[in-house]
DNA sequence: TAAATTATTTAGATTTGTCTAAAAATAATT
DNA sequence: AATTATTTTTAGACAAATCTAAATAATTTA
């Protein structure tokens, strides 16, 4: 399946306006890529013959599973360059918009890849919203590292920072699970160590390392 | 001045091509960016009216001072990413030239001297080819074509003659690189092919057509 | 130098993505 | 329910970049 620039930015649009609303009509579309509503009816005709869209004339439009996961790879590609752009080039985080609209279209899957590898990773873009895995899946919802939580807000675990045998026997040991309710008391300027209470009972203190991999939801 | 991706390849072409040979054929321009002739014509009639080629009917082009500063810049993009995706996501030298020629019509200037920070000011790319620097300067080395290097010489690969795969992997197979030490040890008369000695190590006989694509600085 | 070959340009067509203007379908209002 | 307003689609056109086939210019060769 090869898609042309204008291919990726309709099936772009047409995703995320899917988030909010259900069937995406070509006003809507029209507006969102700045573009006439005959254009858009034009373009849709191209992607419904290549099995990106479900369409109906008057209807209105969503993705198909084909075109679902066509828009994830983009939306991936744009978010990794977006974090590229902040965490390596020094850019700042609302001026990168527009370069990542460029880059999101450069083809190489290994080039994808190499440099989801090269940043370690990353699960959110600069502006928190998640990025997408090879596999297309992401996490649903804005997460915070714990180190970042204000005082007395109750927070539940989402998401960590880590694999490794050594950081998941020091979970265990503290009783912490994916899922287990947590509210920050105090923080201490010393030695950036985070005093928490957890499931409403038990007061522990974990040190910054530890609260950076912890990624958390307000609840 | 607004350089549409065809603009910049018929620019970046031209280029290249001026280096060897003085005026450029539509036959050239043709073969090189594998397209027809009268394709060619047409661009070379806009590239006209964008001032960026002299160019008379069945004589040939030539850049005008604007295009050559268009295709410096080019240029510099296409070498400082090969340098990026080398040096920083680990890609293969010799997989790196097809992700550049996309990478390289991004137009955002910011991005370049950002990248260009970012990797420190890279004065050759993984091809021993020297990168421009934002004014479109760059160090020009008195290189020598191995097969012209006298005996018992020691040298530095410093750039190749070719791009293409098949020379790449037999670059590979012999374990040659950007920078390699060699010294000519013989010239074999009957088919002027030259044993060289590569690293102070091993001993290869290399191919007459070899020694020819292969740019190396005295030391 | 004239004929033959090669290189280059012109003419006309195609594809992609866009547009305007007009027609048709849907939704809103009285 | 009928009219009005809005949305969407069709029809026809355009610019960019390409193509094929034919015509013309330049070069080579006999």
């Amino acid at each position: 399946m090869n898609l042309t620039p204008a291919d990726e930015n309709y099936i772009k649009a047409i995703f995320h306006l899917q988030q909010s609303e259900g069937n995406v009509t070509t006003n809507q579309l029209a507006g969102s890529i700045l573009t006439k509503p005959a254009s858009v009816t034009d373009m849709l005709k191209k992607l419904t013959t290549k099995n990106l869209i479900d369409y109906e004339p008057y209807q209105g439009v969503r993705l198909s599973k084909e075109g679902k996961k066509q828009a994830l790879i983009i939306v991936r590609k744009h978010r990794l360059w977006e974090y590229f752009l902040v965490e390596k080039l020094q850019f700042g985080w609302d001026e990168v918009h527009e370069v990542a609209e460029e880059l999101e279209h450069i083809s190489s899957n290994k080039l994808v890849e190499k440099l989801d590898t090269f940043l370690k990773y990353p699960k959110f873009d600069p502006h928190g919203d998640p990025i997408p895995d090879s596999n297309g899946n992401m996490v649903s919802m804005r997460l915070f590292s714990l180190k970042d939580v204000k005082n007395n807000v109750l927070v539940e675990l989402c998401n960590v920072g880590s694999q490794s045998a050594e950081f998941l026997d020091l979970l265990k040991h503290k009783n912490i699970l994916i899922g287990t309710r947590m509210e920050v008391l105090r923080k201490f300027a010393y030695d950036n160590s985070i005093e928490i209470c957890i499931k409403h009972k038990s007061v522990i203190t974990i040190s910054q390392q530890l609260a950076e991999a912890l990624f958390v939801k307000l609840i």
